[in-house]
DNA sequence: TTAGCCTTGAGG
DNA sequence: CCTCAAGGCTAA
């Protein structure tokens, strides 16, 4: 057995790239940024940084500037709380389960890219191609004879950016391993954000809360199984695989929100007037709406589009159309699903069924929700070749991930005009809170909405 | 101060 | 029992 895609997914330490030693602190990391993060909290140290407090910081120099070092740890999500402030040594502690949560989700992941690599060696799966300058693999710069269906498994070597992209994985991953497989499908792919509190294991010395917001409370977190192997007869197109590649770590996405709530509650102790829920939800989905654009970043077709949050207004316009369709989409699916607070009424997705149908084909789809922008892009033929092809890797998918439903793609499709009508309802909420000046500043939401309504 | 290796101990 | 993430130790 070839295993060499276990390599292709070996984790590396999000602060300087060393190589992983174990979950320390809330993530992977190695074993000297775990042992450089309890000193300085231990120890309470300060430091300063002698340039500008971007340091890059990888293995080579990760020595010379601490500050920004620590600065590192904690923007990857590193958990203060989780350094003991009595010292214990052994034991277990709160983080056990999201760890273990964590470790069955990159199982999942690498079974399936596995599995895959290996199934696509034997037979090359559908994939039209009407455009092949557009191709897929075109969109993956690795020249691919026509007629000839490009292997990502094999014959194309990330680059080290795009393999850093892939050692981390799944904001959301979630594809389905057919419906007899037992699957943490149940799981919300997005944190939930339950205001849920818990006690810091260290007196607080870098915030004036004795408390932290964890995204998700861990020991609420229900059992599930790990998947070893991919079921046999599942075929994952190239495409959906590439997706499930680009996906963010889950984790680093979930303490970098609880880091962002930490750093709200904070806010709103020391603030005379305290915001409004709304204006939480707000922040909240402001953090949520960076991570979508970092990973419409990471995504092959915006890649080729050059999609960038430091591109000019201009330059952005033409894009924000499109960005916005996938952001509206995901804000929906994890919102309704997991923001909305109990009782109120989202119109998606009715079931939990349906929740996972949603939920496990979401790249994808979002992209499929492009379509109704396609015709203001700039460069349209290849949004059209770029819709096709995920239009025929999600058919395909679906045909293979639930042969017992034929008519998913379809009932995924029908989904789409609903979708838009939320999000139309969304848009117009949002603007009349705009308006009556309830809408925090710099929101990233308003000023996408504004993007597309001035395109438009 | 760093970072590799060692010891510990709750939870499975 | 075993696991594995905490803290501890120590040579460079």
């Amino acid at each position: 057995m070839d295993y060499s895609y276990d390599t292709d997914l070996e984790e590396l330490c999000p602060v300087c790239g060393d190589k992983v030693s174990g979950y320390h602190y809330g993530l992977l990391t190695c074993e000297s940024c775990k042992g450089f993060f309890k000193r300085t909290v231990q120890n309470n140290k300060r430091y300063t940084c002698a340039e500008s407090q971007d340091c890059n910081i990888d293995k080579t120099q990760r020595k010379r500037c601490p500050f920004c070092r620590f600065q590192k740890c904690l923007n990857v999500g590193m958990r203060l709380e989780a350094v003991r402030a009595d010292r214990m040594r052994g034991g277990r502690n709160k983080f056990g389960p999201m760890y273990k949560r964590d470790r069955a989700l990159k199982q999942q992941k690498k079974a399936l890219i596995r599995a895959s690599g290996l199934k696509m060696e034997a037979t090359p799966p559908l994939m039209s191609s009407p455009q092949p300058d557009y191709s897929f693999s075109t969109a993956l710069s690795t020249p691919a004879p026509k007629n000839t269906h490009p292997n990502i498994g094999t014959s194309v070597a990330p680059t080290d950016y795009e393999r850093n992209l892939y050692a981390s994985s799944s904001l959301s991953l979630s594809i389905p391993i057919p419906a007899h497989t037992p699957l943490p499908a149940q799981y919300p792919a997005y944190p939930t954000l339950a205001s849920h509190a818990i006690k810091s294991e260290y007196p607080d010395h870098y915030t004036s809360s004795e408390h932290y917001t964890c995204a998700s409370s861990p020991e609420s977190v229900p059992g599930y199984t790990y998947v070893d192997q991919t079921p046999p007869g599942l075929t994952v197109p190239p495409l959906v695989l590439e997706f499930v590649r680009c996906e963010q770590d889950e984790l680093q996405v979930q303490s970098k929100i609880s880091a962002h709530l930490a750093h709200l509650q904070q806010e709103q102790n020391s603030r005379s007037e305290r915001l409004s829920t709304f204006g939480l939800m707000c922040h909240i989905a402001d953090q949520t709406l960076f991570s979508i654009v970092e990973w419409a970043r990471s995504c092959i077709f915006f890649k080729e589009l050059k999609v960038s949050v430091n591109t000019s207004k201009t330059e952005l316009k033409g894009y924000f159309c499109p960005l916005w369709s996938v952001c509206e989409f995901y804000f929906h699916i994890h919102t309704a699903g997991h923001l909305c607070p109990s009782g109120s009424k989202s119109q998606i997705p009715a079931t939990q069924k349906e929740a996972g149908l949603f939920i496990l084909v979401n790249n994808p789809a979002a992209l499929l929700s492009l379509t109704a922008d396609v015709k203001l892009l700039e460069n349209q033929p290849y949004v059209e070749s770029m819709y096709e092809q995920v239009n025929a890797a999600l058919l395909e998918y679906t045909l293979c991930a639930y042969p017992q439903f034929p008519d998913r793609f379809s009932q995924i499709l029908l989904r789409f005009p609903e979708l838009r009508a939320l999000s139309t309802q969304a848009e117009d909420y949002l603007c009349y809170k705009h308006l009556s000046g309830e809408v925090p500043c710099n929101n990233l939401l308003i000023e996408m909405l504004h993007a597309k309504r001035t395109c438009i």
